[in-house]
DNA sequence: CTTAATTATGTTTACGTAAACATATGGCCG
DNA sequence: CGGCCATATGTTTACGTAAACATAATTAAG
């Protein structure tokens, strides 16, 4: 600056301004200081800019992982609110483990975002600890089932479990099983299973046994577990999967295995995928809006207004879900 | 610093060193400043860090889309290397466009990262002085047909579109349709068309027509497309789609009107996604490594050393791709 | 036991910016 | 014409940290 500052014959400060566009400038000086300011590829140190002013136009984004595409929908949404209102996410992945959960926060609010959007609503105490030490504004995402920080964009976890639960009973099927993955990591997909379950019970039919798998869900994983679950002792009329991806990979081994959908084996998901359509066989499964919960918290956190009332009663926003029901139930 | 250095009864040089881990400290101070710290919830600034240090752990990251799971695999895979060697991505999207692609660039330089990821080869003029005047290391992504920067990462996009055409050629289909999206703003697709042209020229193949949809890519997008193509008067006996979420909306058109594939049509993808292995008919494509480019890329950034040579000589490294056969060709 | 290193800490300063606090000019009003 | 306000610019300082440059205490070497 103070080059520019030089070159303009000006001082710093007012460079500064032309910069900012605050306080009153001339014409004359306005442009002086531009074009010197493009004639030596001047360019402004965020990182002075910020220290100074106290305030920083960045957001700090914790997802689980990037190896699902619910998230870099959500991720996507997040951006596309941001970037319009001059934000920028920096970001990191916690694999579902508390623990680079917790380190994360603490290196993310090191530079002092004005945001953070955090996946889920269960938090360590240190997580918790550090956020509030920090003031920095919260965007919970994804479920609403619980006690958010500040504000949480989202839907029912549980509701979607239980409106899955309810369809598929009533269209006949009594004894089931649940795939799951991630080795029970995924907090929502237990709290979608405990809607499940919660329906199963007050239905009096039966949940056979729950799967796990400890790998990421991926249709070759569900394929797998599909085929473990279909050839084991207790044969359930129905599998339940935590997403659709294990789901599809279910729909796979039935195809490959001359298995009839839904009359041997109904299936269910979760998420809505669009690559859902290009199957051979519509997967019921619920939709979810993955994009417009990332870009409804992410205009929250870049909204400087939704800010100043700090001191904000907790809450959420429910985005909703849609079932879909396709062919598999 | 100050309160912890207070708190610790040492100075705040003392704190900084414990903090970074630099300097002789002995292990009394160390505890003490450590439980200090602990106590009253310190957070180093990294503003200010990095301000005094003249480094960021931060790397810039500008990708076309998000929209695209392409992208989100070499960001997946960027993230992961990065996160190993504590550098945090910042990134925005440029949606295909040179001019948000500047703005884009200029403002991330201004966090001064220590390194910046682009997406292909083709810069404007203003991007390139924007680069060399901030001495960012630098690594281009996906495409190595031309001259990096610095170092690209990835695989020749005209020789996948040659590899495509000699064998769809090989299995007998002369009279070709390609069906690409984004206008025409995708300057890999465009670069695959050209080699696949070119190969189709010296066999004396006809490409009868182009066409190039406005729209991002989709399945939807995909049906429709090759819906016109198959309806239109000049109908061709292949199609070669610019990436798979096309191609897949090809086949679903075909699957839903009785079209029998490859027989009556013929078609390619591009990029080889995992959702292929879910369709009914397995689509003829390329596999590429999109992940491994993102680490790669990602791993050469944050290496220090590979910084410290500053002079690099432009070159690319070839990650490979690889043509899986299908049963749509 | 001196001297020189090694270890351990402190003091001063600079990183680049913007907030806070001046100051100067001109125009408008009564 | 004096006073006040809007306009336009300058000067000083602080943001939180680490580099650079001391200095003190301890250990090793001769």
């Amino acid at each position: 600056m103070d080059d520019v500052a030089d070159r303009a014959g000006v001082s710093q400060m007012t460079v500064s301004r032309v910069m900012n566009g605050k306080g009153y400038i001339s014409k004359d000086v306005r442009s002086r200081v531009e074009t010197a300011a493009r004639e030596i590829g001047y360019v402004q140190n965020r990182l002075a800019r910020s220290l100074r002013s106290e305030q920083t136009p960045l957001i700090a984004v914790v997802l689980p992982t990037l190896g699902n595409s619910v998230f870099t929908d959500v991720l996507s949404g997040i951006t596309d609110a941001l970037t319009q209102k001059g934000f920028r996410p920096v970001f990191g992945v916690t694999e579902y483990s508390e623990d680079k959960e917790d380190a994360l926060v603490r290196d993310l609010l090191s530079w002092r975002p004005s945001g953070i959007v955090l996946a889920g609503l269960e938090h360590s105490q240190a997580t918790r600890r550090s956020i509030s030490a920090s003031s920095v504004r919260v965007a919970e995402i994804m479920d609403i089932d619980g006690t958010p920080i500040s504000v949480a964009f989202g839907m029912s976890q549980r509701a979607a479990g239980q409106e899955t639960a309810k369809y598929m009973l009533a269209k006949g099927h009594r004894r089931f099983v649940y795939a799951g993955s991630q080795g029970g990591r995924d907090l929502r997909a237990a709290k979608r299973l405990d809607g499940f379950r919660q329906v199963l019970r007050e239905a009096g039919a039966t949940l056979v046994s729950e799967h796990i798998s400890s790998e990421p869900s991926s249709m070759v994983e569900g394929r797998k577990m599909t085929s473990d679950i279909l050839s084991g002792p207790d044969r359930p009329d129905a599998i339940y999967y935590s997403n659709d991806d294990l789901a599809s990979g279910g729909i796979m081994h039935c195809l490959a295995n001359g298995i009839s959908i839904p009359d041997e084996i109904a299936l269910a998901g979760f998420n809505g995928l669009p690559f859902l359509d290009a199957l051979p066989i519509q997967l019921t499964t619920i939709v979810t809006p993955r994009y417009e919960i990332g870009r409804r918290a992410g205009q929250f956190l870049a909204d400087v207004d939704a800010a100043s009332s700090d001191a904000i009663k907790p809450h959420h926003i429910d985005l909703g879900f849609q079932l879909q029901a396709g062919e598999t139930c």
